[in-house]
DNA sequence: CGCTCGATATTCT
DNA sequence: GAATATCGAGCGA
């Protein structure tokens, strides 16, 4: 098992968001006979958000708060919040060190291990319902507040992200506008993998600034 | 299938 | 008071 390290999260945040698409998101849970369950998916669906200087979406583009303060520290940690008084959403802190914040949202997994018990979790066992979306894979995962600021790159904090063993393929990804935002929304900073049969048919036809380039290859200023 | 609406924490005006 | 990086129930076509 291949940890992804924080040399991985120290780069712009908008490739650190598209390289994470066909990687693996592992959690461990303690049962109550002590023994570790492993839950795991493949990050097919990513967005990422910037600072003040260069993304008016973002949370951090009027400063640290209360809750945003992890996009502000280190990379590699988990920035988890509270959204519209009812979801978790969880990212993972991101950026060059020359940048002052940034994050990756993540927004959907294929499920690998333990689907049966996101399907517990989450009250499905439909694929497209079961952890794509940001507030239902929190769930499926069982991520809180509680969970906010750990370690990613660090298994022992129980939730991390790796290299995909031989299940691993290569992913057709695509950049597209960012969803549910307002501001910014011409900045293409959200990575599908089309293919994924786990993203909704609306949100995999959200609008491809086909004008762009699949991949970002050449990127907004980020500066 | 697609639309509207409610829930309601956190932040900003 | 208003907006928000969301979801699912309810309703009509």
């Amino acid at each position: 098992m291949t940890v992804l390290p924080q040399s991985f999260y120290s780069r712009p945040t908008d490739l650190v968001a598209r390289d994470l698409v066909g990687r693996l998101l592992v959690r461990t849970l303690v049962a109550a006979d002590g023994r570790k369950k492993r839950l795991s998916g493949i990050i097919v669906e990513t967005e990422a958000y910037g600072h003040a200087g260069n993304d008016a979406a973002s949370h951090a583009c009027r400063g640290p708060t209360p809750r945003n303060r992890m996009m502000f520290g280190p990379v590699g940690r988990a920035y988890v919040y509270f959204t519209y008084g009812a979801h978790h959403c969880v990212n993972v802190s991101a950026r060059p060190p020359d940048l002052p914040a940034g994050a990756v949202l993540i927004r959907g997994i294929e499920p690998v291990e333990g689907a049966d018990h996101m399907a517990l979790l989450r009250g499905t066992c439909d694929a497209r319902l079961l952890a794509s979306g940001p507030g239902r894979l929190a769930q499926a995962m069982a991520i809180t507040l509680a969970h906010n600021g750990l370690d990613m790159t660090d298994p022992d904090s129980g939730l991390w992200i790796e290299e995909p063993g031989s299940g691993g393929k290569t992913r057709a990804t695509v950049a597209t506008p960012r969803i549910g935002i307002t501001k910014a929304a011409d900045k293409s900073w959200r990575f599908v993998d089309q293919s994924s049969p786990c993203i909704s048919r609306r949100l995999r036809h959200a609008r491809t600034h086909t004008h762009m380039c699949a991949l970002p290859a050449t990127r907004n200023k980020t500066s």
